[in-house]
DNA sequence: CCTTGAACTGAATCAGGTTTGGCTGTGGTA
DNA sequence: TACCACAGCCAAACCTGATTCAGTTCAAGG
């Protein structure tokens, strides 16, 4: 028995594939709005077998959340990573967060529209446990933020406010793009990403 | 028969009752949490006597969705109504959507995080009408904003850039404080209006 | 009184996510 | 070679919560 969900990838799991196809049809139809066996269908399973892989629908879409995360806070670091200014750190993050693939800013949209799954507690222990890793992440994104116009306030680059609201504003900016952006819309990416830099420059810039 | 929803308000009417149930559930535990069961129960009647209200719990959020975007659409109105200059305006604009009471941010979360609802058509009638009707003021809510960035560059207070970026940038600066803001936190109403309108003036600004 | 319709209800029904119990095939090992 | 453990999978039963059914109550108007 047991829904004990694989840690170490076996060569025949479709856990990927899962997520793979759980992350278009959350992006493009909604969480609540697709059918967790459709999910089966397209991998090509059975409806329960999904549960050899996620205790949950919930489960599943929380993982997905958190590696979105994780891609977004590793991007960051290794974005800033060596540059010489704030205002450097700053061009550098911001294309790192703009600069994603169709499959990351479905990603993205699936972790905006569900953030609030956040804030309470979940029944299940791994589903539990997921979310707390996924709280932790927002935690650190959110501090990768701070950090960054802390070091532009006491640089001197950045002007003297409130870095706590500066910080949340920006990401904000940031993240705000996913809700319009369209790929081959009237905008590029490289448009996009132009755009929202020198708009956070001039929010920051003392 | 028929759940046919009462659009004139009778002496005995509960929906009222029932809305500010609904609002405060969905917008404390989220509206995937509640149970609509439970509103019933809070607002002491059976579950099935809902039906007689609204066609459904996802309808029941439609309009609570709609009456917050009415409510913004007409408030950013009536602030802009009569001032000087577009600087002017966009003060009164910004105090216009973050003076507001406890109720009304709760109506802001609940609709900004299902706002990805109104996207995708409803089978049922009277839900795919309030649909309609609360993407048309979406629409108009973003045209409000797209309409006094633009009259502020043509009067050369502001800087002549993207209008269509500018102006969903500073929708999502203004939402985004309800992702954080707490009543009685550190910061008080007021401190984040100041600090939001100068934001937004600083992205503005020629 | 009697009728009408808003307001309401308890008892089904239904949809979709989840649990149960068991089957299959592969890789390691005695 | 025989066997074992366990990842991977499934059909059918189950449960929860939204929704529908088939009425009942009650206040106002004629």
């Amino acid at each position: 028995m047991s829904t004990q969900t694989v840690t170490t990838e076996g060569p025949r799991s479709k856990r990927a594939l899962i997520l793979r196809a759980a992350i278009e049809s959350f992006g493009d139809d909604g969480f609540e709005h697709t059918k967790w066996a459709s999910v089966a269908d397209k991998v090509g399973i059975g409806q329960t077998a999904l549960y050899h892989y996620f205790e949950s629908k919930v489960h599943c879409l929380l993982t997905i959340m958190s590696s979105e995360l994780e891609r977004s806070a590793t991007a960051f670091a290794a974005a800033v990573e060596g540059q010489a200014t704030p205002t450097d750190e700053l061009r550098a993050a911001v294309k790192a967060a703009l600069d994603v693939g169709p499959r990351e800013v479905l990603q993205a949209r699936i972790l905006q529209s569900h953030m609030d799954l956040l804030a309470s507690p979940r029944q299940s222990e791994r589903e539990e446990a997921e979310r707390q890793h996924a709280r932790e992440l927002v935690r650190q994104v959110e501090h990768n933020w701070l950090d960054l116009v802390e070091r532009g306030i006491a640089s001197g680059d950045f002007a003297a406010r409130d870095a706590f609201q500066t910080s949340h504003m920006m990401l904000a900016m940031i993240l705000s793009v996913w809700r319009w952006y369209r790929e081959g819309g009237a905008l590029s990416n490289e448009d996009v990403r132009e755009f929202t830099t020198e708009a956070l420059l001039r929010l920051v810039r003392a």
